[in-house]
RNA sequence: GGUGCCAUGGCUCAGUCGGUAGAGCACAUCGUUCACAUCGAUGGGGUCGUAGGUUCGAGUCCUACUGGCACCACCA
């Protein structure tokens, strides 16, 4: 097959997936009484698209995918989609509104529908997204979190973990989003700093008539206020025990009462109370029983004589009179001016802190009290803590396990109701009649307890990452005992980044051992970085520093945009995109487009490898092969995919295209036949195995030029493995052919010094060193092509004449160049004397080692014997060198 | 406040069991008939954040410090 003289992966790519797809060379296929391979993947949310951060992710899985797929196993890389419960809806919302929309307007069922089309949308764009990355995934068992088996994993999970009396409902303080209206767990509130201030006030006493002065934060709760606190031990207040205060602006008597959480060292140790609004005063209320009065409306603003109160008990909503309607920003304004004409503002402190913000939406949390699904975690943690200590399941690199430890062993409920319509809707049913609350896998037609058709299903859905905790299983086919979940599960990687341990990761084991008999559903979580941009800042939408990985393939090809995510990428590390870093590896994959065009020109058909043909270089080739063969397997096993890359990249570029194909030239454009067919043999042998190697980086420069390789059969991505073969390690012909390498180099480099011309073509004698004298001989050929050489000698060092040369010393041979006139002795003089130098402090170093007692008693023999070689080594040249240097010196 | 990570050539990063520091990009010089200028050859450039310690030997292990970052907790 004819090759273009340059990649271009664009016109390839989308055929070569077509075609990989339409033979369903995704799909897995058990086998029973072999081990599977499993990936569920982090299923992308449908609210936009993918970004680099999924680019990594997904790049990283395919590779070890791939890898395994070749390797043998029954593979499986399960993708999908998640609904993203608050993510999606805001979008929507958002949609709508330019619409003139409301959610209101279109009811329920009206939104749900939207909501839906939505999904078709954006789901398949991201799907389509992922198909240009060329990821090896199993569309056939593509699943999304609201689809039929998922929905019945959740309402299967509720029901069980609701009669184990894990989940439970009741009223508590809650994170807010006023923007997105809903409860949001602790899990997804963010904390930001923020500039605010210290308001310094004065309640009065109501029994002393005193002023008692308190700090705020936010002074727009003290309408909520519904005691204040001292601190039992602080001797300052010991006076006011059992008195009152009156709160100002509305005139309320409330109670100053003793508690722990007012901190004597803080402030003046006086701290309101607002258990509607604030977690710590939350529990201070409890503690003393203190009625709630909530002042905020769920969207943000001040509460009036018209808001409906909730069925709460001991709570009130309170009437704001004048500040009703405000947005609490307005209120806090108000108040203040208010209080401050009161004289009872003392003073304002500027103050920076940390302040609860919504992980979507980035609006202030406001902590509220209301009624919300809970999931009882302790009981739950228990075990999968176990799972992580136990080691069943395992983080690479092992230190995110103890963020995971840190979050579980302090795990408080998790809040799973969301006031919102796009989700899993609530499996609890409420009867009018009689008050009956069922919690139930079937939707009922009437109350199971009095029979009435009145009845109402709550009207929350589920936290999306609810779904998302079941993912491992729920995508097999849980909980029916599916034939894929008996083989697939318990899956072996989980590829993600370590910004979602604690939503997902932690919450897939807690529920995986939980619903699978303990059984946790991954053995390692390979933890990835962020993928920052070039000045190391997240990527984000309001820095607009975000890459469109779709551009990026269009411009360099998909295996470019994927070969630069992973070159240099560690476990765990954040990793910066640049676009050089892009074109780097795109000038990569052309490289091994010409290597293979070069192969392809010269082996037209298939040669088999004739090992009694096979030549130092051709051994040479094939050692460090197998050596880079090891080394990626390795890699690849421990999820070192940046170290896998670096060496195939080194092998492809270094080894296989500097030397190997530049050595195979001589035999390939000579006239012996029965050495070009051995050349060519070997030039197949190893171009199909970097193919191999290469190939979970590279799927379609790969995959491509496998087509044409000649005596191919099918996909290179169904072929297997590189299998390390004992036969093919030649350790002795490697050592040999690197000592010409070193010659090649010795010799290239003393003609740029010399300034000699590249055209100019010079006789050289080499006088070997023992054991060298062969392959030198039978080396000619490379001298000649690839170090300048018109013909080489191989001679005794009595036979050297009187001509003037310059010389080097190797471990092969000492090099000797008659460059006549060429020469210019000074520089050879220096540059002798600079070699002695180098020679002579390399020679003491090593001599200080070995003359030191420990190191010769301590160090690992083979270490000490390497240090004696190489002292002798260097003695010998220096010898040499010495003795090459007195020589020039006489004879000028 | 707790925990963890990072600090290696101008830039971006590797560096597995502790055994004389590597790559890519950038830079300098030279080179285009014969796979590739998205290329080749050659070269310059590093007291591995600082100070101690362990060790025959430390970029690698330990301690402290400095600077950057992350997660968790707190924040009246």
């Amino acid at each position: 097959m004819e090759m273009e003289k340059n990649f271009n992966p664009q016109a390839l790519e989308s055929e070569l997936y077509k075609a990989w797809e339409e033979a369903g060379a995704f799909t897995a296929h058990r086998v029973e009484g072999k081990k599977p391979f499993t990936i569920v993947m982090p299923p992308p949310n449908i609210t936009g698209q993918l970004h680099m951060g999924h680019a990594l992710d997904c790049t990283l899985q395919d590779a070890a995918i791939r890898y395994h797929r070749m390797k043998g196993d029954p593979t499986l890389w399960l993708p999908g989609t998640d609904h993203a419960a608050i993510a999606t809806e805001v979008k929507i919302v958002a949609a709508m509104e330019k619409e003139g929309l409301t959610k209101e307007s279109l009811g329920r069922e009206g939104f749900l529908e939207r909501a839906w089309k939505w999904k078709e949308e954006y789901g398949g764009r991201i799907v389509h997204q992922q198909r240009r990355m060329g990821i090896s995934c199993d569309w056939s068992r593509e699943r999304f979190t609201m689809d039929e088996g998922c929905s019945k994993a959740v309402r299967e999970t509720f029901c069980r973990l609701y009669e184990k009396g894990l989940i439970y409902r009741g009223a508590r303080l809650v994170n807010w989003c006023p923007c997105c209206m809903s409860a949001i767990s602790d899990a997804e509130v963010t904390y930001e700093e923020k500039q605010g201030n210290f308001w310094h006030l004065l309640y009065p006493v109501k029994e002393t008539g005193e002023l008692l002065e308190l700090a705020t934060t936010r002074p727009e709760t003290m309408l909520g206020d519904t005691a204040v606190a001292i601190n039992p031990e602080d001797e300052r207040y010991a006076h006011l025990h059992g008195c009152h205060v009156i709160l100002p602006l509305i005139n309320k008597e409330i109670p100053i009462v003793c508690d722990e959480h007012a901190d004597m060292t803080k402030g003046t140790g006086v701290v309101k109370i607002t258990p509607a609004h604030d977690p710590n005063d939350n529990e201070v209320g409890a503690r003393h029983n203190l009625p709630l009065v909530r002042v905020f409306t769920y969207d943000g603003h001040m509460t009036g004589a018209q808001d409906a109160s909730d069925d709460i008990e001991n709570l009130e909503v309170l009437d704001c009179g004048k500040y009703a309607g405000m947005t609490t920003d307005e209120a806090r304004k108000a108040i203040v001016a208010d209080m401050t004409a009161l004289g009872l503002v003392k003073s304002i402190e500027p103050l920076t802190h940390e302040v609860g913000t919504c992980y979507r939406c980035n609006t202030v949390i406001e902590p509220m009290v209301s009624k919300q699904w809970f999931v009882s975690m302790k009981p739950l943690a228990k075990p999968a803590i176990e799972a992580v200590t136990s080691g069943a399941t395992q983080f690479l690199p092992e230190r995110f396990s103890k963020q995971y430890m840190n979050w579980m062993t302090n795990i408080r409920d998790w809040c799973i109701s969301r006031q919102l319509w796009w989700g899993h809707r609530i499996p609890v049913w409420y009867c009018d009649d009689c008050g009956e609350m069922m919690v139930l896998r079937e939707d009922p037609c009437c109350c199971q307890k009095c029979g009435s058709k009145h009845i109402n299903q709550d009207e929350d859905v589920l936290d999306t990452w609810f779904s998302s905790a079941l993912w491992p299983f729920s995508t097999l086919g849980w909980p029916e005992q599916t034939e894929d979940l008996k083989y697939f599960y318990p899956t072996d990687v989980l590829v993600t980044g370590y910004d979602i341990i604690t939503f997902w990761v932690s919450r897939m084991i807690t529920m995986g051992v939980e619903e699978m008999a303990g059984v946790t559903p991954f053995k390692t979580v390979l933890i990835h970085g962020l993928v920052r941009d070039e000045l190391g800042r997240k990527m984000s939408k309001s820095l607009g520093n975000g890459v469109d990985p779709l551009e990026v393939i269009e411009k360099y090809g998909a295996d470019a945009l994927r070969f630069s995510l992973v070159m240099g990428v560690s476990p765990g590390n954040d990793t910066r995109y640049a676009e050089a870093k892009v074109e780097s590896a795109r000038n990569f994959a052309n490289k091994v487009w010409n290597a293979s065009r070069f192969v392809l020109m010269n082996v037209t058909e298939k040669v088999e490898m004739q090992p009694e043909m096979l030549t130092a270089a051709d051994k040479w080739i094939l050692t460090r092969f197998q050596d880079a063969a090891r080394q990626i397997s390795g890699n690849m096993e421990e999820g070192e995919f940046g170290l896998a890359a670096n060496r195939i990249y080194d092998f492809a570029w270094s080894e296989f295209c500097d030397w190997y194909i530049e050595l195979a030239k001589s035999r390939l454009n000579g006239e012996d036949e029965a050495a070009k067919k051995a050349v060519q043999g070997v030039l197949l042998y190893v171009l199909e195995g970097l193919l191999k190697l290469l190939h979970p980086f590279m799927p379609f420069l790969t995959e491509q030029v496998y087509k044409s390789l000649p005596g191919s059969e099918g996909f290179l991505m169904l072929k297997s493995w590189p299998e390390i073969k004992p036969e093919l390690d030649f350790p002795a012909d490697e050592k040999q052919m690197d000592g010409v390498i070193e010659m090649i180099r010795v010799i290239r480099n003393l003609r740029t010094e010399m300034n000699v011309a590249p055209s100019k073509r010079t006789r050289m004698m080499f006088v070997a060193n023992e054991g060298w004298a062969d392959t030198l001989t039978a080396s000619d050929m490379y001298f000649r092509r690839l170090a300048g050489a018109s013909e080489t000698v191989v001679i005794a060092e009595s036979e050297l004449g009187t001509e003037k040369t310059v010389s080097a010393v190797t471990e092969a041979a000492t090099i000797y160049i008659p460059l006549g006139d060429l020469v210019d002795f000074d520089k050879e003089i220096a540059r002798l004397q600079k070699e002695i130098d180098n020679l002579t402090k390399e020679i003491a170093r090593a001599e200080g080692k070995l003359n030191n007692q420990g190191f010769v008693a301590k160090a690992p023999a083979a270490l000490v014997e390497q240090e004696k070689a190489k002292l002798a080594l260097n003695q010998q040249k220096l010898e040499q060198v010495e003795k090459r240097l007195a020589e020039l010196k006489e004879s000028l």
